[in-house]
DNA sequence: CGAAAACTCGAGTGGTCGCTCGAGTTTTGG
DNA sequence: CCAAAACTCGAGCGACCACTCGAGTTTTCG
């Protein structure tokens, strides 16, 4: 691939501290794009928290969009971006409720999220394709998931595969909004709960004989 | 409106044309900051759509903040705050899916609260307030409604109305967010009409033998 | 070492922002 | 009719915006 056989093209790589310092970039953005959202921070806000001049950010990132969108994918690829479950011996609902549980702890990820995706919906916003194959890929993860579990009588009668991801995704990202705004007032993970225990079929007993269950943590 | 008996408080009306110019402003500010939120949309936008001068705007509405508070109680003035059901013989459930298609064919309202409601979380945004006392009635009023029911043998065992009151308020608010971005992808009245169903119990009516209900197993 | 790329940043660009000021015009109410 | 309030708006204020430029410094690597 690139070997130096370039007789001009003697480009050099990037200092040993480049990537720290686009970490911090990255992380000081996090934080100043969810409490102000894309179009209330700015550069210099950034730059500020990062400790560098915003001359020296654009180095980094030649544009504010570009931020957004590398502030995006960059923690897409730390928590993961919702599609991979880590562990395939989990059910779907112990993944949904710990994510849920897990975020309300580290401040930030939430108000990213929900801002953003508030703000993206208006007219030429950068993350505007980001969420938009974001809810899409989500989608087809759940309803799959969920398809899967209609085929092994775990999901209640009547309920379609298709319809509970979309419901199951928007109640997520509303009982967010509503969370983050009246923290005391609304139980994330219980809303979560309650509805997945609605769609859901409870695990067979073994003393109710019936199409094999696989073996699950108990939901209740 | 007021008598003029004041002796010293000589202050006039407005003119007759004032009223008419407010909405006028009014209107326009819905659209635009629908189209663009509230830190992406300038006074000057408002002020050419409304068709005069930034410095005339200001007349009216002395802020932008000033603006965008009457632009969201200006809505709920003309719609409803979602807290008065117009006719008490409507079911919550008929009441909230005839609401729902409505939004679909009325463009400019479902953005205009989706995009300020993830704004409304950033800091110091304006409409904090406004959203957040708006969750707090629309969960207290539903809660009410959905209690009523339990009572009435309605409710599906097990449910609790807080719960369900808040998780049918994230619900729409959620699939009206994915409807904007891909509004082929999602039915949001399906959407909407499937967790009624799982929530509420069919009614006992025989005549009205509810399409989209399904014998479903009580809870364990 | 030494040259060139990688990096840093002060200074500046043109633009837009919300909002003020003051002076002129229109309408109202007595 | 007529003062005064309601309205209109061009001009301008200081602040901030994303982004550019150019020149200096640091690091890499042959």
């Amino acid at each position: 691939m690139s070997t130096k056989e370039g007789p001009q093209t003697s480009r050099r790589g990037p200092y040993a501290k480049s990537a720290e310092r686009r970490r911090a970039i990255l992380t000081a953005a996090h934080a100043v794009f969810a409490a102000h959202g894309y179009r209330g921070s700015s550069l210099q806000d950034v730059a500020n928290l990062a400790g560098m001049s915003q001359t020296s950010l654009l180095h980094y990132f030649p544009s504010k969009s570009d931020l957004l969108l590398a502030v995006l994918n960059w923690r897409d690829s730390i928590t993961g971006d919702g599609t991979a479950p880590p562990d395939p011996e989990e059910s779907l609902s112990d993944a949904v409720l710990r994510q849920a549980r897990f975020n309300e702890d580290v401040p930030g990820v939430l108000e990213l999220y929900t801002v953003l995706c508030g703000e993206a919906v208006t007219e030429g916003h950068p993350g505007r394709d980001y969420f938009t194959q974001r809810f899409e890929r989500l989608r087809r993860s759940y309803a799959r998931q969920l398809a899967q579990l209609a085929g092994e009588g775990r999901l209640r009668p009547g309920v379609d595969p298709d319809t509970a991801a979309a419901s199951l995704i928007a109640l997520w990202d509303g009982i967010q909004t509503q969370w983050l705004l009246a923290p005391g007032s609304v139980d994330m993970a219980g809303c979560l709960r309650a509805y997945l225990d609605l769609v859901l079929v409870p695990e067979e007993n073994p003393e109710r004989a019936s199409a094999g269950a696989l073996p699950l943590a108990p939901l209740g």
